[in-house]
DNA sequence: GCAGATCTACTCGGATAGGTGGTGTCCGAGTGCCTTGGG
DNA sequence: CCCAAGGCACTCGGACACCACCTATCCGAGTAGATCTGC
């Protein structure tokens, strides 16, 4: 289990533009800078959230990215899925029916015991990010911060 | 995220442990045929659960690798963590006091928001596989399989 | 027949190469803004 | 002064190398059992 490291960059990227008025466009090097990430690759994993639905690309002068829905409608569990995939970590290949021990597929007829434990749980996992939404996370951070956050991610002109 | 293969194939090899008598022991080859894989990467992993104290090993003829504790008493959990390393696949690199953004540390005294949901949904997948011992697996099981199982691991000789 | 030492064969454990996916980077296509010229 | 057309600078999107981790494999150290010999 392990997530990539570009997971926590758009989170975080995803809550700061949470922050900001919602008609509001940042571009990535504005996101890098404020962050200190690679710009190009951030990118790339921006694209991501674009395909899934989260975020909103503009292009052109005073272009950039948005939130596509109101904060309160985008759960964690949205962007890390857009990020990772959302493809279950656990990929049951029917082992009890491969090798020299193979069970007849008479047998075989309810899922596997040991895939059904752990769908269950990462089932657990989902449901707990997505009682989270990005409105929630914001919620909890001292006022302070969202002040700075939209001064500095204020565009020039 | 994402789980290595073999996570499945020590998952397999424990539960078919798990359904035979507490002392016998299985080598590394009766298993890999049993479940049609190979061999030696398959002992690289049954060692890391010897190391965190799941499996026990035996060297010598009619060596092998025999439950370290009643299956009642090992859980899932333990057996994927002992193969995936037990690391919370989310790290927080405080990427909130990074960059141009970054946060005084004054502001920091608490937990970032985001980590915190993170490590939460771990939280919640963890128990639910703790919740679910070796024991349990076997219990599912229709009677035929145990019985194949121990058929087909007997010792020759 | 029995005990002891030896010998064998089988076991695990760590060190060693190769492939796939995440990481980092670059350049091209497209678009909205600004400028500038004319009416 | 107002409007429209052109240029331009800025944006995203996809294609291209690099590196770490998982996958796969080998050989060596160690030990329990079986054998063989002597009493």
């Amino acid at each position: 289990v392990k997530l990539p490291e570009s997971c926590e960059w758009v989170l975080h990227c995803a809550a700061a533009l949470a922050q900001l008025p919602a008609a509001d466009t940042v571009s990535t090097g504005q996101l890098a800078e404020h962050f200190g990430v690679p710009a190009p690759y951030l990118a790339k994993q921006l694209a991501h959230l674009v395909r899934a639905g989260v975020l909103a690309a503009s292009t052109g002068p005073r272009g950039g990215f948005r939130l596509a829905r109101p904060a309160e409608r985008i759960t964690v569990l949205d962007v890390v899925e857009a990020v990772d995939g959302g493809t279950d970590p656990y990929q049951c290949r029917e082992l009890r029916q491969q090798g020299r021990g193979a069970a007849p597929a008479a047998e075989c007829t309810e899922p596997c015991a040991l895939a059904a434990t752990m769908r269950a749980a990462h089932d657990a996992w989902r449901a707990s990010l997505a009682a989270v939404s990005l409105a929630d996370i914001v919620g909890t951070l001292p006022a302070e911060i969202p002040e700075r956050t939209r001064r500095l991610l204020a565009r020039p002109r």
